[in-house]
DNA sequence: GTAGGGTTAG
C-alpha cells in the first residue's frame, strides 16, 4: 500500500500508513524504508526524515544497502549534503547505486567538485560507472575539458545512444558555456525525441540566445515533432525576453487550443509573457481567470505592475494576496522592486520591515539589494551605504550592483569605487561592472582612471556585448546598436532624427551629455546623442508603423537619461504613444508624459 | 514488493 502511493507521487498518505502500522505493532521490514524515506525527501520534511532515520536504527536496518541509499538520497533532497556523506561513509556495503546517490546528493547541493572527485574515486576503486552515476556526475561538470572527459566515458560505456544520456550531455555542454558544441551533438543525433528538442531550446534560452531558441522551435514545428507544455514553457520564456506581443498572442492561442493540464504553470508563464510584451491588460485577464492562484502567479502579477511603474496597484494586489496565499521571498522581491520603480520610499521600508515581523521571512541579500536600489535611485546614497553596513550577511553582487547603478545616476565616485572593489571580486567575470565604473569615471572627466578600468577588463579577457535596441514591426524583429548604419533606411532615419531633435529642442528639450564621453567638444557630444540605438529604433518605428499604432522598443540595458528625456519630447511633438522597455521596467510615454514619473 | 538517472512558470 505504501509503495502504491509512493509510485503514484502521493507522498503524505504513505507516512500516515507507516505511522498506523507502527502504532498497531507491525514491524516494518527492509522493504518498507526505501519508500518511506523517498516520501520524506519529496515532502522536504527534514524533521520527519530524521525521525524515520531514528526508526531505521531502532529496527536495525541501518546497514541495509537499499535503506542506506535511500537515506543518502533523502538528505541530498534536504540540502544536507554532509548528512548524506555521513550515511555514505558509515555504510558497511556499498553498491553502485550508493556511489551514484552520493554524487547526486553533491550535485543537488552545489558541491560539484566533491561530486566529480567522488566519481573519479569510484573509478579508481574499479567500480564500473552506471548510467545513473554518469548522469549525476554530468550535473557536476562546469568546465569544458571535464565535459569532454566525461563524454569519453559515456562513449566507452556504450551509452551514447541513450536518450537520457544524450540529453544530459547537451545540458552539460551548455552549462559549460559551449552551446555550440551542444548544438553540434544535437544535430548529430538521428532519432531526436521531444525532450531532446526541448532541452536544446532551453539551453539556448539559458544563455540568452532567444532568437536561436525560437528558431529551433520553428524547426521543431516544421519537422512535425510533437511538443508539450514543457517545450512551450521554454519558448514562452524566450519570448518574454524578446517581448513580442504577436508571438505572445500566438502562444496563448496555442495553449488554449491544446487544453494542457498544467494550467497554473503555463498561465503564469503567459502572464509574465504579456507583462513583458507590454500588455498588462492581457496579463490581468489571464490572472483574473486563473482558478488556483498560487504564490508564483500572484508574485508574477505584482512584479508586472511594478515593471510598468504602477507601484500603487502592485501594492494593492499584494494586500489582496495576503488574504489567501502566504507570500514568499520572491513575492517580496516583486513588492520591493515595485516600490523602487515607483519611488515609494515609505511603503518600501514598511514592507521590508513587515517581512520578518508579519511573515516570518528573513530578508535575504536580494531584498537588501532592492532597498539599496530604492534609496540609491532617489539619491540617498549615504543611507544606502549605511544599510549595506548593517546587513547581517555578506552583501552579494546584487547589492553592490544596485549601489554602483545608483552611483552612475548620481555621479558618486567615492561609493562607486567601494562598490566596484567588491564587484571585481564577487562578479569578476561580468564585463558590465567594469563598463559601468569606467563610464562613471568618464562622466566626471577622469579619463585616466576610466582607461585603467578598461585595461583591467581587457586584461581579464572580458568583452561586453554592445547595448542594443530591438523593435518589432509587422512580425519582423529589427536590431539597432549605437551609430548603426546597417539598416537599409539608414539615410532616412538619420535625416528624420536630425529634424526631430531640432523640433524637440524648440519645445524645451535640453541634451544631457552626462551620458557621453567627456573628452570631446560640446558640439560633437551633441551629435553623439543622435547615435543612441534607442533613438534610431524610435525613428525607424515612426517611419514604418501605422499612424495610430503604439511604438514599442526594447533596450537590453538600462535606457540612458538623455534618451528618456528625448523620448518624452518626441512623444509630445509627434503625438504618439511610445513604450520603452529596458532590462528592468517599462516607460510609457503618452502625450509627452511618462507614467514612471520622474525617471530616477 | 526495495535505491539513483532526461526537459518544467515568478
Amino acid at each position: 500500500m505504501i509503495q502504491c502511493f509512493t509510485a503514484n507521487a502521493i507522498y503524505d498518505d504513505p507516512i500516515v500508513l507507516y505511522c498506523q502500522m507502527r502504532d498497531i505493532g507491525i514491524k516494518p521490514d527492509n522493504y518498507t524504508y526505501p519508500f518511506v524515506l523517498k516520501d520524506c525527501g519529496h515532502l522536504r520534511d527534514i524533521g520527519l526524515g530524521k525521525v524515520i532515520h531514528k526508526d531505521v536504527i531502532v529496527f536495525g536496518y541501518e546497514s541495509d544497502v537499499f535503506v542506506g541509499n535511500s537515506l543518502v538520497t533523502m538528505y541530498g533532497k534536504f540540502e544536507l549534503g554532509e548528512f548524506s556523506r555521513q550515511v555514505f561513509d558509515e555504510m558497511p556495503d556499498r553498491s553502485i547505486v550508493s556511489w551514484s546517490a552520493m554524487i547526486g546528493a553533491y550535485a543537488q547541493n552545489g558541491l560539484y567538485e566533491e561530486g566529480l572527485l567522488l566519481f573519479y574515486g569510484m573509478l579508481d576503486e574499479r567500480i564500473l560507472p552506471s548510467k545513473g552515476a554518469i548522469l549525476n556526475v554530468m550535473s557536476c561538470v562546469r568546465r569544458e575539458n571535464e565535459a569532454a572527459e566525461i563524454r569519453n566515458i559515456v562513449v566507452d560505456n556504450g551509452l551514447d545512444a541513450d536518450h537520457s544520456v544524450q540529453n544530459a550531455v547537451i545540458r552539460m555542454y551548455s552549462r559549460c558555456g559551449r552551446v555550440d558544441i551542444a548544438r553540434r551533438i544535437f544535430d548529430g543525433i538521428i532519432d531526436k525525441d521531444m525532450v531532446l528538442w526541448t532541452s536544446m531550446i532551453e539551453a539556448y534560452a539559458q544563455v540568452e540566445l532567444y532568437i536561436e531558441a525560437l528558431e529551433l522551435f520553428k524547426q521543431m514545428k516544421l519537422q512535425k515533432i510533437q511538443f508539450d507544455f514543457v517545450t512551450i514553457l521554454s519558448v514562452v520564456r524566450a519570448c518574454s525576453v524578446l517581448a513580442s506581443f504577436r508571438q505572445a498572442r500566438f502562444l496563448h492561442g496555442y495553449v488554449i487550443r491544446s487544453l494542457y493540464q498544467c494550467e497554473s504553470m503555463l498561465d503564469t508563464a503567459l502572464i509574465d509573457l504579456y507583462v513583458k510584451s507590454g500588455s498588462l491588460e492581457y496579463a490581468r485577464k489571464i490572472f483574473d481567470k486563473l482558478s488556483d492562484r498560487n504564490v508564483v502567479s500572484w508574485s508574477t502579477m505584482i512584479s508586472g505592475y511594478g515593471m510598468h511603474g504602477r507601484g500603487t496597484e502592485a501594492l494593492n494586489l499584494f494586500d489582496q494576496m495576503k488574504g489567501s496565499v502566504q507570500p514568499d521571498h520572491i513575492t517580496f522581491v516583486s513588492v520591493l522592486s515595485a516600490c523602487s520603480h515607483s519611488g515609494l520610499m515609505g511603503e518600501g521600508w514598511r514592507h521590508f520591515r513587515s517581512m520578518a515581523r508579519e511573515f516570518g521571512l528573513t530578508p535575504k541579500s536580494e531584498h537588501y539589494a532592492c532597498m539599496v536600489d530604492l534609496l540609491g535611485r532617489s539619491g540617498m546614497l549615504n543611507e544606502a551605504m549605511e544599510l549595506i553596513k548593517k546587513m547581517p550577511m555578506k552583501p552579494d553582487s546584487g547589492v553592490w550592483g544596485s549601489l554602483l547603478g545608483a552611483c552612475r545616476i548620481h555621479s558618486n565616485i567615492k561609493f562607486a569605487e567601494l562598490a566596484a572593489k567588491s564587484l571585481f571580486e564577487l562578479d569578476a567575470e561580468n564585463p558590465g561592472r567594469y563598463v559601468l565604473l569606467s563610464n562613471i569615471y568618464m562622466s566626471s572627466g577622469k579619463r585616466e582612471e576610466a582607461d585603467l578600468i578598461r585595461g583591467l577588463m581587457k586584461h581579464r579577457k572580458l568583452r561586453k556585448t554592445a547595448g542594443h535596441t530591438v523593435i518589432e514591426i509587422k512580425n519582423k524583429i529589427y536590431t539597432f546598436v549605437v551609430g548603426d548604419r546597417s539598416n537599409p533606411q539608414t539615410e532616412l532615419i538619420y535625416e528624420e532624427l536630425e529634424k526631430l531633435m531640432n523640433r524637440i529642442r524648440k519645445v524645451g528639450y535640453v541634451p544631457d551629455t552626462n551620458f557621453t564621453l567627456h573628452d570631446v567638444e560640446e558640439e560633437i557630444k551633441d551629435k553623439m546623442l543622435y547615435l543612441h540605438s534607442e533613438k534610431l529604433a524610435i525613428v525607424f518605428g515612426l517611419l514604418n508603423s501605422g499612424p495610430t499604432s503604439v511604438i514599442q522598443i526594447m533596450k537590453n540595458l538600462r535606457v540612458c537619461g538623455d534618451c528618456h528625456t528625448a523620448t518624452k519630447f518626441i512623444s509630445k511633438v509627434t503625438n504618439r504613444e511610445i513604450v520603452v522597455r529596458d532590462a528592468h521596467r517599462f516607460h510609457h510615454f503618452k502625450e509627452g508624459a511618462c507614467s514612471c514619473g520622474d525617471y530616477w
